[in-house]
DNA sequence: GTTTTTTCTGAACGTTTGTTCAGATAGCGT
DNA sequence: ACGCTATCTGAACAAACGTTCAGAAAAAAC
């Protein structure tokens, strides 16, 4: 709490007027990143073919988390620092998220786009592959933002077409 | 301390017999881990096909990580922990492993089986998409183990082939 | 300009933390 | 049975932790 105090050049005791604690206030910053997230994936334009639909959605997890390194850094790493109550909220919202993918997938298979025998354990693996670009991608790098989008749509597609 | 004491049935001060202090003995765990991640990698049958090569990995990647569920969460969950210089030596040697998986892709290029782009990023992104098996995958749940390499295979050779 | 409300300080609290160490205990070779 | 070594206890230490609160300071309202 001093270190944050800190950060926002101001003593521990005056975030007591924002958050009655700090488990609070790190399920607060958790569940806004979520909020947002989902907030941010339905207002994105969802096209009608399954192929456009899977990668608006990759390219747009790619742009949305690089954008927020923090608060994807504090939404997996704290993960184990929430009270039980508070990790099924997260769990929840995240499972949300999770569900946009799978219906993709579901409606992928169903046109006869996609070969994917467990669709639920595909956005699981897509995610986790898209998530992993936080831990390496830094702007300014080797690769522009465009072409990361570009190297992973490409895998994300190959891995679940027909 | 007082808790890695408790559970294994005795004093905090007793711990301080086998670590001099607790960042060392988080770093004896996480280097321990990868290096018999390398050994036993080394110790794999190396096929000369790039495609049995880039199966044997996969297969076996899921296998050994999912035998050690709690080395891998304290790798990947405590790297914040390290100092500068053990972090430094602890990402040398995933450096090491992920190589591996590199090479591999790089003679799937050459050999003109791999349409990969960006042999260092599709690294990135398949070790990611396996290691995230380590968040779900429970022994005794819905999948076996077989059936989770099955799909995961499948996923990794479709997004890298030609 | 004064009052009222909001925000912040600075010190204090009880707890937990990593670590040390003198002494007790256990294990082993002889 | 004895001595030596390895191991553990239990108390203690300073530092860091989350949190509280009376009062100062700042901002807003009138």
């Amino acid at each position: 709490m001093r270190q944050i105090a800190g950060a926002v050049g101001v003593q521990a005791g005056a975030l007591y007027n924002y958050t009655p604690d700090k488990q609070t206030l790190l399920l607060g910053l958790m569940r806004s990143h979520l909020e947002e997230l989902l907030e941010a994936t339905a207002a994105q334009p969802n096209p009608k073919r399954v192929m456009d639909r899977l990668e608006a959605f990759t390219r747009f997890h790619i742009r949305f988390h690089s954008e927020r390194p923090d608060a994807v850094f504090i939404a997996y790493m704290e993960l184990r620092n929430l009270s039980p109550d508070n990790f099924a909220t997260i769990e929840g919202l995240r499972g949300q998220y999770e569900n946009m993918l799978e219906e993709i997938l579901h409606q992928g298979v169903a046109d006869g786009v996609f070969d994917v025998p467990d669709p639920k354990i595909a956005t699981l693996a897509v995610i986790a592959m898209l998530t992993g670009v936080n831990t390496w991608y830094r702007s300014g790098g080797r690769l522009s933002l465009p072409e990361v989008e570009e190297i992973y749509w490409d895998m994300v597609r190959k891995s679940v077409v027909r």
